[in-house]
DNA sequence: TCGAACCCGTACAACGTTGTAGAGTGACGG
DNA sequence: CCGTCACTCTACAACGTTGTACGGGTTCGA
């Protein structure tokens, strides 16, 4: 069995208290009671158990982080960032899958389990502004992504619209001007692809230039193969097109393969720009242009405010807040300059 | 402030041993004071105190899992495949990342954070047979991965060996016999490089051809660049081959794009498979052949095996066992037929 | 020399839960 | 009519930790 306090604080023949505050380096210990208490620690090899201080403290030290799937790499990248940011901060990382699914997603944010630990950072992508009220909780949370905006949570996320007309005046700027989105949904306002799409229209807007319907590839997934076969739908209408924007990328990919599939060039005959930074997007043939949305710094903040929350037991900080990280363009193969 | 058993007590007029009774289904409740109960509880959307229960069960219902990084999109699937199957049975996961580094590995396995969760998952990449002893530890363990065999530990693995000699013998049945492989170890007898280079041998051997060291591309790390790098590398040499066997599916990935870079066709010229089936591998230019090792069985088995040990309390279970997945090899446009 | 101030350590209670022992009630058989 | 048994519920202790309150000792200045 695992040794307690009391048996450490039998073998330095001093009290369980006294223990207890050479652990917590409580400064009014004596050195040589110190020194006592540590070679008794040391020899039962004695560990804090961390549910008695857990019951004790009210805090855990482990903090939730709630997802759609790890096997999409975005998310994969997110949860290794949050891992990191939290790692720093001494604190622990449980991680919750919810596939995406609002039904689970709401489960989540009552789930008995989430007092396992002291807090959530969420990142819902079934749920939209009529579940707003459901993110009033009881413990602190943190929203990430772009389901739900003004919520009565702290949320951390990307500047979609901006970046994403960014990367579409990008395009423009090496002489494009028929880009092709891939990844739009239809009569979406808000959510990534409803914001990336408007950064979009805002781009060609400033140049001057129409909206094309024609040109806007819509699918609800956003796996790679929803890029393929979105693109190849596009390549059979025949329409023309000298760029394409893919909403994230694994979308880029999936269309840059259509693209390739259809005996056209990347980067001479369309050039290809993504979303996302992923790993893999260097890695591509030809490597893949992008935006680099902020993760790491999306990461840090998120963790930084859910602790600051944790601390803050009498409500010092205030009202939710937003915060927006920096973005930046990602210059790589598949988008040559001029 | 959440409410706890005796609130609940209070309200419906009863003990809070019996309200306990009542949230634990234990029989002999009388309906009619179960019901009271039930009411108390809803009304105050009670939820049990989980560090509570912990510290009196010892149990928290948490286990971790701990593996080089999620980045890696091996280990994502891997982490997305044990989440699932904890959930299935009621467990959470927490997710510590070892980077592969040793140090930190042996860290992992004492580390204070470990007593948050009942038992361990362990992948260890760093670590090799030197530190089996290691494995000796006080809760339960179930190891994966091919860096230490034999162990104090139980054991759930693929057959690397046999699966490496499937995916090569695949290459051979179809016409090719200069079969290049990239990701090799220097003087590596176990460990994934090490095992799969032996089932590569052995399917030679058998195939009465002789094994050629110009056909070995060496890498220690296993990224895509990597796969990329030792291939440009392969093709300087001018040695001659009709096939590549990617290690695992990012270097097989890696050494494709390098190969169409040099103008040679992908499957016409050099067949490719790569090993490990991940999701990416279906949706590359083109689409790669792979063998698929049991991943899912492997997160299954392992989450099972860990969870009997948990719940062994006297040992009955016994010594460590050694588990194997079935493998399976897939085959796509990489790997033509004759 | 004495009180104040500080240092070091102890005893006890409490966090919220569940196991154990046992008390009270009613039914039933002898 | 009494003992037994099954049922329902309660009181209490315990899991291992830390906060509070306090007691005895030493040191220092007046």
């Amino acid at each position: 069995m695992a040794a307690t306090l009391h048996d450490v604080a039998r073998i330095a023949g001093v009290s369980i208290k006294t223990v207890s505050n050479v652990i917590n380096d409580y400064p009014h210990v004596k050195p040589d009671t110190r020194a006592r208490v540590q070679t008794a620690i040391e020899e039962l090899g004695y560990q804090p158990n961390l549910s008695a201080r857990s019951l004790r403290s009210g805090l855990t030290g482990a903090i939730t982080l709630a997802l759609p799937e790890l096997s999409l790499s975005y998310f994969a990248e997110l949860a290794d960032a949050v891992i990191r940011a939290a790692e720093r901060a001494g604190k622990v990382v449980l991680i919750e899958q919810t596939n995406g699914d609002r039904t689970r997603e709401l489960e989540v944010l009552t789930s008995p389990r989430l007092k396992m630990t002291d807090g959530l950072i969420f990142s819902p992508l079934g749920m939209g502004m009529d579940d707003v009220d459901r993110l009033e909780v009881p413990y602190p949370l943190v929203l990430l992504g772009e389901r739900i905006f003004d919520g009565p949570a702290d949320h951390v996320t990307m500047r979609n619209v901006e970046a994403a007309r960014a990367a579409t005046e990008f395009l423009l700027e090496r002489g494009r001007k028929r880009i092709v989105v891939i990844g739009a949904h239809e009569d979406e306002v808000i959510g990534s692809a409803g914001l990336r799409l408007r950064g979009y229209r805002e781009a060609l807007d400033a140049a001057g230039l129409d909206f094309d319907p024609a040109l806007i590839g819509y699918t609800t997934l956003w796996h790679r193969s929803n890029g393929a076969t979105s693109m190849r739908a596009l390549l059979a209408t025949g329409v023309e097109f000298d760029a394409v924007f893919g909403l994230n990328d694994t979308l880029a990919l999936g269309a840059m393969r259509a693209i390739q599939e259809a005996g056209l060039r990347v980067p001479d005959d369309v050039a290809v720009i993504g979303f996302d930074d992923l790993d893999e997007a260097q890695y591509s043939l030809p490597s893949l242009s992008t935006v680099n949305p902020g993760r790491d710094e999306i990461a840090e903040t998120a963790v930084a405010t859910l602790l600051q929350r944790i601390g803050d037991r009498d409500g010092a900080i205030g009202d939710a807040r937003q915060i927006l990280a920096r973005y930046e363009i990602v210059e790589r193969e598949s988008t040559p300059p001029l």
